[in-house]
DNA sequence: TAATCAATTCGATAGTTATCGAAATATCGA
DNA sequence: TCGATATTTCGATAACTATCGAATTGATTA
């Protein structure tokens, strides 16, 4: 199933996407850096789309940095960027938390009798 | 609670693990490069303690270069490594990667309602 | 003790990246 | 069009790290 664009389920629906490893590995690499995760949180914590200058006021960090920042979420495909204007707004993107937490969790899944 | 799959996997029922920020920050880098990413894979689809030398016949790195990734997954604490004479055997530490899944799943539970 | 094998540590190198200020681009309001 | 504001790009720097060969430590066996 190719994944029908129609399927726009409203929010806590989403079904894991699937990750290439190349993807995966930037994946991992854009939430391995602190300010970007909680950059992240942020986006996720607002719910609705967050806009640049409430997320540059939770960082301290300058605009160029905010900007690179977005841009290694958004190629990680992390992050949604909707570009209203003077104005960029922040979303998660849907499915893809899940799909990491997949492959993480298939991980873990059987394990020596012995430990 | 969706505990639907511990029922068929016996072993992998470990708690999550409460994880800091700064261990978060570690784990996540750990898991971001590829070689280490692989080299986890293996010790956990292993499920039994993993040698070093198999360890080693599975990634093409030098022997020195697999001691710093392995002290990379004990120190970020997602692997036990025990030391038994000459050997090294190298086991998934339980609950770690849970925690890990549990700081992700929390980030996108809710939603605007507007996408 | 000497030889051997497993794993670590050392020293060096190459590639990556987080960070900033300054300059550039883009949009909006007057 | 002009000026103000938002974001990006550029150029540079500092810090980090993956990688290796060589030397070293540590354990086993002859």
């Amino acid at each position: 199933m190719r994944a029908t664009v129609a399927e726009k389920l409203p929010a806590a629906a989403d079904r894991p996407i699937h990750l290439t490893s190349a993807r995966r590995t930037a994946i991992l690499k854009a939430l391995a850096d602190p300010r970007r995760f909680e950059l992240l949180e942020r986006i996720a914590k607002a719910g609705c789309p967050l806009g640049c200058a409430e997320a540059r006021a939770a960082l301290p960090i300058s605009a160029a940095t905010l900007s690179h920042h977005i841009k290694e979420l958004e190629t990680a495909g992390l992050i949604d960027v909707r570009r209203e204007g003077k104005f960029h707004f922040l979303t998660l993107r849907p499915g893809v938390m899940q799909g990491l937490i997949a492959i993480l969790g298939a991980l873990d899944t059987d394990r020596c009798p012995e430990s």
